[in-house]
DNA sequence: TCTACAACCTCTAGTCACTAGAGCTTCAAG
DNA sequence: CTTGAAGCTCTAGTGACTAGAGGTTGTAGA
């Protein structure tokens, strides 16, 4: 059995993030105890890992609430598995495309002024004034 | 004069927005009616297209306002602002540095499974649970 | 001039995934 | 048995909005 501490430090987890995922329902401690602190078995300390993992990869609380959901019943379809994770594939390539936009303007606007002058003719101000100095659109 | 309305309109921000960045000190009205509601000038329009079109590129209000300060002042250096933009720029580069990492791992976890099977055997549910199928870091 | 109604107003609360802090209690080592 | 790290609950704050309730104002047509 572990203290929210040792879960913590063997997931790499802050505490108030584990009682967090109590809150919403993520994760439940395998019980407490006569003092009322949670302890944790080697279940819990898997779920948590996976709940970390999904976390970094970008999965939403909802999104890891169904997947926990669908690992805890074996023989059910993973249909919604791989839906779930086309999704996020989905959401992380709009992202990326949104983010290479901006980063060709923030390129263009960033070179564009040395820093050297006085703010009324700054190209930094003058690109954030009005679109029309843009490329492309973002 | 134009009404908060007509001000949407012409930007594309919302009403409740517009609002919001009275609320935090971004977009101050030019004056009220006798009917207490919001009047602004063409400088107003202006500067809401600036927040705008800050705003889209991802820079937060926290700087925008510093910017707008910068703005106000035309014989001040502009150093500042060219080091809001390249700081802007590194965050960029940071999420896309991030995202693209994301990416190649969820490319591998979604294609790794047709969502034919069940979820005992699914290739996502295993690859979230353990980091160790994972090509890199993320 | 009256009336209808779209547009405006303020205020509160909700979103997401935490994070911080106050004030208290419990566990475990010495 | 004492001490102090670690635990507990509860509330509130983060960023940038968004939604809704419940009331008021502006304006165009009759
Ligand atoms: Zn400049
Ligand atoms: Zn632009
Ligand atoms: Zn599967
Ligand atoms: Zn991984």
């Amino acid at each position: 059995m572990f203290s929210i501490g040792q879960l913590s430090k063997q997931t790499g987890v802050k505490v108030p993030t584990i009682r967090y995922y109590e809150q919403v329902g993520l994760l439940v401690s395998a019980g407490r105890t006569e003092g009322n602190q949670r302890r944790y078995d080697k279940g819990g300390l898997e779920r948590l890992g996976f709940i970390r993992h999904a976390r970094d990869l970008g999965f939403s609380i909802e999104a890891i609430t169904a997947l926990i959901d669908l690992q805890q019943h074996p023989d059910r379809s993973c249909q919604e598995a791989t839906l779930i994770a086309q999704h996020q594939l989905t959401d992380v390539r709009e992202k990326l495309l949104r983010l290479k936009a901006l980063e060709a303007e923030l390129v263009r606007i960033a070179d564009g002024c040395d820093g050297e002058g006085n703010s009324e003719e700054c190209y930094v101000l003058a690109s954030l004034a009005d679109h029309q100095h843009c490329r492309g659109e973002h």
